[in-house]
DNA sequence: GTCTATACCGCGATAGAC
DNA sequence: GTCTATCGCGGTATAGAC
């Protein structure tokens, strides 16, 4: 046997993968802008020309394409994972109150662990049809979690006095503000945030009985 | 007397002033981006050309300079005016909880008055001296708005549970993540939003006494 | 798979005429 | 106050050698 890795193995030892360059693209897009950051700055961050970084990927909106098409597959997955915590037809085992409880502490969960991701996506402002593209789609999502809300407050577990729309908006703006400090890495676990958003939302600021 | 405006006044008829400028900037930059949107865009915005874009402003970074100006002046006198609905020196006749409910109120109403100034500022990354500044000068008012959550913790009248910094953060988010949807010609107006928003956040979700 | 070299374009900003 | 014209720079992306 040779000292040669298997050929028939996908291999690319001397430089970088797609995989590579894109997380580093979502860094650098989330430090400075997406606009901001060019692919030279990239290419001097891997330590390789921008040439280099061309043969890797087609363009540079398709780093952000690629980057976008993550945050959206896993936030779809967290609203559609907890709504299908019973669901079902009409009635279920599960109240809308329940499963927007949970639909919450899930959407934390999912930004915590596509962090950078997720950041860059609540940034985009649909200057380019692959943003619009995912504007749309994060459409759908809030659609979807404002029926909840409506739900829940239909169902009289949640107050009624202010608009569904309005809380949703409310509630899930508080959620995608984390991005602007919360870090993994920090005192604070991604399931105490999640509890943390959770207590916070439902039951207020007021004093807890002790 | 001639047909002819004073010459002493301040005059500029035939085109565009600062101002203008200003404004027609802050808007493409809230829509595009900062490093999207070129002076070629605002020139075409406004109708004339590059130059007389540069006639106005000395550079693109003049422009940016000028709208965080105004948002952190307006930010950091709604902490200070409702710091100061009393406080005074040791304890005086208002809690921290009222401070700190007046506070929010007040941010909200701030967002909405001036809402692209606001919009920009929370969308610096820190890119240059210019954007550094500003989130110094924001830094400073979130120490603030933390210690008023921090001594209203401590007088007892809102939860204790959870830590002081945690709780600042997620409301401020709240509030700070209304520019990402809010418009003031909308159904709703400022006030009601600012009701909205400290209810909800002081509140929670649990259904109202009717 | 990475390199050098380069085409091509749009950017911010300036000079000087009107 | 706005214009035309232009400079110099840095951007994305490509071609072809190694």
């Amino acid at each position: 046997m040779t000292d040669t890795p298997p050929v028939g193995a996908r291999r690319g030892r001397p430089g970088h993968d797609r995989e590579t360059v894109l997380r580093a693209a979502i860094d650098l897009f989330n430090e400075r802008g997406y606009d901001a950051t060019s692919i030279a700055d990239l290419a001097r961050e891997l330590g390789v020309t921008k040439s280099a970084v061309f043969h890797h990927v087609a363009s540079k909106e398709d780093l952000l394409s690629a980057a976008l098409d993550e945050a959206l597959t896993g936030l779809a997955a967290a609203t559609q994972a907890a709504a299908a915590t019973d669901s079902g037809s009409t009635d279920s085992g599960s109240t809308a109150y329940e499963r927007l409880h949970a639909t919450v502490a899930e959407s934390v969960r999912i930004l915590a662990a596509h962090l950078p991701a997720v950041t860059l996506l609540l940034r985009v402002r649909g200057n380019s049809p692959v943003e619009q593209e995912a504007l749309r789609r994060r459409r759908v999502i809030d659609v979807e979690l404002a029926g909840l809300v409506r739900e829940a407050a239909r169902e009289g577990d949640i107050r009624s006095d202010l608009e569904p729309e309005l809380v949703s908006r409310l509630i899930f703006g508080t959620v995608n503000s984390l991005v602007e400090w919360y870090r993994p890495d920090g005192p604070v676990s991604p399931d105490d945030l999640a509890a943390a958003v959770t207590s916070l939302t439902f039951e207020g600021l007021a004093p807890r009985a002790t």
